[in-house]
DNA sequence: GCCGTTTGCGAACACCGTATCCATAGAGGA
DNA sequence: TCCTCTATGGATACGGTGTTCGCAAACGGC
């Protein structure tokens, strides 16, 4: 429209009006959900746009009449991923509930391995990613009717959460990049662990491999998140 | 031979265009350095094998000689930046050092805005990021002789450093990416957020942004961080 | 049935990472 | 001094990428 040709050239992607599809066109639910389905099974590289109007059976160039690039795709998909499943329920006690809302968090950045790493220098701004932190703010507000603290523990208990997956994706994901069964990947690295351990230059990190239990994943997050719901409860109890 | 065959027939033997001369091998530090620089100064979107090389004034080609490829010229600034800072000095005391640790960590991901989305995704595991990790046990080790406990404890206080610093990140990244200025990045998302606000179906989210206070970014990393510590204080405290 | 607009998309452009291959510089032997 | 051999720099090419342009076809309102 002349109207949205006229406005800044930097509206906001999601608040963007889209048009609608005169006939069987993919339209934009359809491409991004394409996109969503090829990184998940394949990877944020195998997502090109060629890809995605491939698996459209459509030509490359009529994305464009839906989204403005790769970019605002990848706004777009993350926005969709966030609302794919609703936020958990409240049940008014704020440490079930935050640790609800982490877990959630958890579940969905897990689901999406390509997430996290997209949403590195992305700020969420989506109405499904804005749905989850007016979720988590309601939690956090049965601990306190100060919203700015209770903004500071959402902000908290979130950069916990997105570390964690962080990091516990990260191997995977180097993993799958090099092509390998998880069991090659573990022997092409060993060697060299090894010789890092035997170089004595890092006696703690090597007491860590040889003599700590690794714990799965899930309990890692657990021991985690409870030290930080612990020291949000310290916290909120001496402030009030 | 061919080279005679392309030129003009009337270009004398003497006025032939020779070769260029070799140039100095450009050595894997130096691309590492030329290719921090780049990505510092201009994003990682900016990093090409043809930026790098022609910032050293060599050959596109020449780099592979040095780096097997792009991938693994990621992995090796990942590890230069690490250690181009030596780790925080320890006093014994658990609180002080890990508080150190976390500092530093924080620091060098500020200095380095790309550092964070290629820590996504890729293990660290470079002698640097291995010193780090080095220090990091064992300044918990003073908290506890349980190096399982100690490895936790440091995976949760990373954990949540690395997400707080993403979520600083994401704002400045993205209005880089758009290539406004802040004001004008500022400007432009407001009436989307407005317009978020007055669909009144984010209330908790509206009151975040009419009535929290909005704190400096280190004041809400410190708020965190001594969240995370209280926590731990307390599920070592249980522990022993 | 016509006409202005919307839509699909082939082709082209400017890049990208990387492999191949060759001329050359420099070292070492004669 | 010359020659040979090898290591190195880098031009070139290949198969990708995101994105733009411009045109033909389809559509909606008249």
């Amino acid at each position: 429209m002349a109207d949205s040709a006229k406005e800044p050239a930097h509206v906001l992607v999601w608040s963007k009006e889209r048009r609608a599809p005169r006939r069987q066109a993919p339209s934009v639910e359809q491409i991004v959900r394409a996109a969503i389905a090829i990184a998940d099974a394949e990877g944020l590289a195998a997502l090109s746009m060629r890809r995605v109007a491939a698996d459209l059976d459509s030509g490359t160039a009529s994305l464009y009449r839906y989204v403005a690039g790769r970019d605002e795709l990848l706004d777009l998909m993350i926005d969709a991923v966030e609302g794919e499943t609703g936020p958990p329920p409240l049940s008014g006690d704020w440490r079930a509930d935050l640790t609800g809302v982490a877990r959630h968090v958890r579940a969905t950045l897990l689901r999406h391995p390509w997430l996290s790493s997209e949403l590195t220098g992305r700020p969420a701004l989506g109405a499904n990613s804005l749905r989850q932190q007016d979720v988590a703010l309601t939690a956090a507000s049965a601990l306190t009717p100060d919203i700015t603290l209770a903004a500071n523990v959402v902000d908290t208990v979130r950069a916990y959460v997105f570390g964690a997956v962080a990091r516990d994706l990260a191997e995977e994901q180097a993993q799958r990049r090099s092509g390998l069964t998880e069991d090659q990947w573990r022997e092409s690295v060993a060697p060299y662990i090894r010789e890092v351990i035997d170089s004595g230059a890092y006696p703690q990190f090597a007491r860590r491999v040889a003599e700590a239990e690794d714990a799965a994943p899930e309990e890692r997050f657990e021991f985690g998140l409870a030290c930080v719901l612990d020291g949000i409860a310290a916290r909120a109890d001496a402030a009030s």
